[in-house]
DNA sequence: AGGGTTATGGCAGAAACTGACATCACGGGG
DNA sequence: CCCCGTGATGTCAGTTTCTGCCATAACCCT
């Protein structure tokens, strides 16, 4: 199954990473990259949808891991089985990617607003997969929304903590951390917190 | 303060929802906008930074809003503090755009993934906002974070039952119910839900 | 009326993508 | 051994997005 020299999408991801982490990624080309790896720019988009998409093909095995333990897990609250299903997400993350080059990565991501917008994007389709596997085990879909948001943003917290700090806590640590910030601080929010501005909503803000 | 004809950015949004709408998105180029509204594409590239961005400059008065009311925010536990500003921005939102426009909208934005690209970066950016004020009134800078998170998935949720519904209830309503179903969500969970399968978390991964 | 400021138009060009067609490597059947 | 089908790649032309540069036209103020 061999080809003309193997794995030509593994060497246009190096490629593009090594490319993109010494000169920035907007100062990068298509052609560039694909030079780098030894193909032509038609060739690149042939294995990549457009000049992101080679940094984050990996969000697919991601999305795979999470919602096959979803499928795997036994009954239990909606955001519960959702943190479960990220962590699931977080442990594959951890053991396939590593703090080293996950903070490379991260810091590139962060250093371009394209590659932050389609990093978000992953997470939204991330959230969208997990609230299909949520309302598929019976979770009402607007319940199944909320949890699902609510699990990625707390993986995204834990994700940020764990790139931003120096490797010493885990990525799984991070989110037993913010798992349980996350119910500490819903703990002290007054249940309908947002009622009172409610009330007065519509007017007071034609008012100004 | 008149020029030329009057409010060049306007007739922009303006034919950009027009011409988006009737032939969609990707049919649509920036020259066909520009020419709707009377103008070269030269200057709609003056007024939006990209294609998309004719679509999202609504959510600049948003952050601003949102910003605003957690500046005025008295003191108060930090997630309550975020959904009380996010509050204060679906009260404008309600009363600027309405219901039918922002069912609309919303429609379009799915229609496309650049679309939604863009829209989940403005949701993001918007949680960097929230957290930045969260820290600025001395939240610890993981806390903020991970509650602007929560508090911008929990206005997400609100939107979409907001857009999907038949704007019987208002926005406002939807984030009072969604809020209530955060709460209700997270007393359910087990404080470290996460924690049990963290413990057996890298080798259970790596054995498979 | 004249000068400064600002919005706009036109033009050229880089870079991101796409479709159509040719080409090359490999494997299998005659 | 040759030929031929299949799949990955290369080449080329073209569209679209977006940017820099310079010219022009309208407005504002004196």
């Amino acid at each position: 199954m061999g080809r003309w020299a193997s794995d030509a999408p593994g060497r246009l991801r190096a490629a593009a990473l090594e490319l993109f982490s010494e000169r920035g990624y907007d100062e990068t080309t298509v052609a560039d990259v694909a030079t780098r790896a030894g193909l032509s720019e038609r060739t690149y988009f042939r294995h990549f949808a457009d000049k992101r998409e080679v940094l984050f093909d990996g969000s697919r095995a991601l999305e795979g891991e999470i919602v096959a333990a979803l499928a795997a897990a036994g009954p239990g609250p909606s955001l519960e089985v959702a943190l479960e299903g990220v962590a699931a997400g977080a442990r594959l993350l951890e053991a396939a990617v590593g703090h080293e080059r996950a903070r490379l990565r991260a810091r590139l991501v962060a250093s371009s607003d394209e590659l932050r917008e389609r990093e978000q994007m992953k997470m939204a389709e991330l959230a969208d997969a997990v609230a299909r596997s949520l309302a598929g085990r019976g979770c009402a879909p607007a319940e199944a929304g909320l949890a699902a948001g609510v699990a990625v943003a707390t993986f995204q917290a834990a994700f940020a903590a764990w790139t931003g700090g120096d490797g010493g806590a885990g990525l799984v640590e991070e989110l037993d951390r913010a798992a349980g910030a996350l119910a500490t601080l819903v703990a002290g929010t007054r249940a309908h917190a947002v009622r009172a501005p409610s009330a007065r909503g519509a007017l007071g803000t034609m008012a100004r």
